[in-house]
DNA sequence: CTCAAGCATAAGCGCCGCTTATGCCCGGAG
DNA sequence: CTCCGGGCATAAGCGGCGCTTATGCTTGAG
């Protein structure tokens, strides 16, 4: 019944105290005014303004709408502002979720980026495997998910279900082969599966316990599984005591520079892909676009130039 | 940049979780609240709502659009209830002026009748010759004034200009002439004011003085003013002690009931008119629109039938 | 008396925004 | 696996809101 528009005319015309005052503050034109009054008045079924002589005053209605008008309008100006400030980038929110290895140098680098850059945005940050970082993107619990998926496999069971999601690859991760520094066939350039099919194996987080049985399996044996533990320090703890073989990526390797201990690349080559994912809709998001930008730069992949947020009503 | 319905379409979101939802709250169609959401994003330059599978969740800018909803639109409520109440009688104002002698029956009359019917509208009362009241009314300082004037005057000059301005006649006052009970022509029925030309003259308010001196004037004589004074009680006294005649409203003359003062009636009769005046706007307003019809009741007047003050918004 | 200033009114119309109709996509059930 | 229902997006259409230009009227000042 009764909008911003019009107690921003009243308010304009208890400043200005006169229609063609108000219609030059507002841009508008005399007419207006006195139309804007005039529906104003039979829309409340009161009378707004005195036009008395060539002069108008407001009614005490009048005044009462302009009097409101001053609270109104700031709250639409805050609002306004908020908004902004998030499209902006002075502002907003971004909900990260990662896994627990990325969190080793890549997400740190990105979040650092980040925080540099748009100091104001304030970033959430959940460590997560993959299906539950998934999961909370779907729900709405998380912006952006850094995730992993092994390529090449043709058994499609342990990849993500990623549609309606939007992917950014970030790195390739080279799975290897850990062995004890002693293993007979450390000194080997290369490893086959096959090789190992009668070693115990040591398999990390659930999904890649998924990849090693996937490979295996390739390789034609069921591999026996010794020790789990989602710990990849452990992981390797066990390898060099001589407890197992493991397959272990190469982030990990880089970071955690294990002694006595000798990892071998897989022939045929075994990757992962460390993925930002996240929706669409969210990717237009100012804060969510800015971390995965920071992400891809931390990795050393060119940002994606995907089209500005959007126009930001161009005058 | 951004309205009230907006504001609207973005809590009903909230609040229903679907765009259909929010469509029925409104009472709109479902492509209306999707298309309105498109209009704020592209307005905003932000992303409001995000879209995942047949579920609708407001982004963080969206979240802030709908928790600013909540006090914008609470204070537009709040303006309508206000501008309702006034509309409704349940609240407003009413600035009343009257001159002195009214205020002894008339207006309390009126004044008890207004406040008996609508308890919620606050009166402001001033006292104010006339002049006074009616320059208050154009300045806007009044909203009804009770004045008199004097009728059947050819000399315009002791007439209000009441061009631009719209009035209620209340009352007729017969102006009489006050002799003393000895006085040699107050057995006679009725007064020629030439035949008082040589006597000594009490003479009330400036305007009451210019009303003598114009009714002399007619009878051909300039009256010698031995005395003046704005109370009419004072000029009953003097009268009542010989010390002059006066003209006097038969309004006074009844509230006072003087003893020993014979007041004649004039002829030709000279009256006076009280009126209830204001402005064609004010009049509109409910409560002076009120408070004019319980002067005319309280003066025994038909109210005046004015179309209803305006129709409000056929449902 | 003339002129400037200011509001009201009329006519015109551009465009905003709602509706109807339809398509697409997702999710659940048989 | 396929069907179906629910929900959002899109297209087309158009009614009407509300602004503009043009003009008249009233008022107050010089």
């Amino acid at each position: 019944m009764i909008d911003a528009a019009g107690l921003r005319v009243m308010k304009a015309i208890a400043d200005a105290g006169s229609f063609t005052g108000a219609a030059n503050a507002l841009g508008f034109t005399q007419p207006a005014i006195s139309q804007m009054v005039r529906r104003l008045e039979q829309r409340t079924g009161t009378i707004l303004v005195e036009r008395y002589g060539r002069q108008v005053r407001l009614t005490e209605a009048g005044e009462v709408l302009a009097r409101h008008a001053v609270g109104v309008l700031a709250a639409l100006d805050a609002a306004e502002e908020e908004i902004s400030a998030i499209a902006g980038l002075r502002a907003g929110r971004v909900r990260l979720m990662a896994f627990p290895s990325s969190s080793a140098s890549l997400v740190p680098k990105a979040l650092a980026i980040l925080k540099d850059r748009h100091p104001d945005v304030t970033i959430h940050f959940t460590e997560a495997e993959p299906p539950e970082s998934l999961a909370a993107l779907r729900a709405g619990d998380c912006d952006v998910a850094v995730a992993f998926a092994y390529e090449g496999m043709d058994l499609g069971e342990i990849e993500e279900d990623l549609t309606a999601l939007v992917t950014h690859k970030l790195l390739d991760d080279e799975v290897r082969l850990a062995v004890p520094a002693g293993h007979p066939l450390a000194t080997q350039g290369v490893a086959h599966m096959a090789d190992f099919s009668s070693e115990e194996w040591i398999a990390g987080c659930p999904r890649c316990r998924g990849h090693l049985l996937s490979l295996a399996g390739h390789a034609g044996f069921a591999p026996n599984v010794a020790f789990e533990t989602e710990d990849y320090v452990a992981v390797l703890g066990l390898v060099r005591a001589g407890l197992g073989v493991a397959l272990v990526p190469d982030l990990i390797l880089r970071a955690a520079k294990p002694e006595h201990v000798v990892a071998l690349p897989l022939e045929p080559a075994s990757r992962r892909q460390i993925l930002a994912v996240t929706t669409p809709d969210l990717q237009r998001v100012p804060a969510v676009h800015a971390a995965i930008g920071a992400l891809c730069e931390a990795a050393g992949v060119p940002v994606p130039q995907v089209e500005e947020p959007m126009a930001p009503a161009p005058v």
